[in-house]
DNA sequence: CCAATGTCAGACATACTGACATGA
DNA sequence: CTCATGTCAGTACGTCTGACATTG
């Protein structure tokens, strides 16, 4: 997931990429804007995995993890886990394999519709968040450049985009 | 790589997570800032492979493609290929293995420093990156949402975020 | 001898498809 | 019957590691 460590360059391929696109095709800048949310994503994802691969977890685990612990009860259906990380069904259904075999996750059936299979995360599992996240903290998430201005503003255009995406729905 | 069609939340899963992570951690500005990127990066990649899907390519290999469509002779070694887009090496070995099968480049060999390989982009590749240009153009890459000079803040901050990455280093 | 370049084999992680069993 | 949920097998792609041959 993270890319790779490679010599620096000693100038902004993006900017090069748009300046050449122009002459040739229309919408450069959105391109070069499209682009750059690609590079930052690697940067923020290679900085994430970074700090949580002691832990042996990736972070599409780490996020199951979160959502469970955050979860009121501790354990959540495979469907709602996917539907909330915008991950494919077999790609939960993975996740959680990893993750009980790990011990952070238990799989327990729901005795009411009995269709449903919950996750259900363990001590261990908590235990693991909670120092996974104090390992991420000091990273920033690789956001550390950024002011907090700048942060909020960067979520606003995200939320902006999102939204008109249909990534989900007007909230109230 | 596009994440999954799926049934449309009714409410930001971020705001929700930003809450709770409020609640027993810090930096739940950073945590929704990153989280952010990384969806709206799902976005724009799954938009432009939806795209690039009728032409049998994926994004890596668009890029690969654009980047040798826009050299000077229309050839490249396969490191530089590599550091421009920040793939692993053997990434490239890969993506050009397919896009030669493909017939859309060709590998040859510097006469002069015997250890290089060039990709050559072939009249066909040449073809298809234009095809598909135009092809991905009504998708705007997922950011028709956003005005003109939301794109360029977008890419004011991102660039803001790549350079203290170290991305790259300070040009000129 | 040492460094750089590209390739190969092998291991993973994620995503997607299609098929399927279970049960509401 | 149908629909929903989760699982499984199989496929594809990209990333990474470690080893290697070639060449400068």
């Amino acid at each position: 997931m993270g890319p790779t460590n490679h010599r620096q360059l000693d100038f902004d391929p993006i900017a090069e990429a748009r300046r050449q696109w122009q002459r040739r095709w229309p919408g450069a800048d959105v391109m070069a804007a499209a682009t750059s949310l690609i590079r930052a994503q690697q940067i923020v994802m290679s900085t994430v995995e970074r700090a949580l691969k002691p832990f042996d977890l990736t972070f599409a685990r780490y996020e199951a993890l979160v959502l469970l612990h955050f979860s009121r009860v501790g354990r959540l259906p495979l469907g709602k886990i996917g539907s909330r990380l915008q991950v494919h069904p077999t790609s939960v259904t993975n996740a959680i394999d990893r993750l009980e075999k790990q011990g952070f996750v238990n799989r327990k059936a729901d005795p009411n519709d009995r269709r449903l299979t919950f996750a259900e995360i363990t001590p261990a599992g908590r235990d693991v968040v909670e120092r996974a996240t104090r390992a991420i903290q000091p990273s920033a998430f690789g956001l550390g450049g950024l002011k907090s201005s700048e942060l909020s503003q960067l979520q606003d255009l995200l939320l902006k985009l999102r939204l008109s995406a249909g990534d989900f729905s007007k909230p109230k």
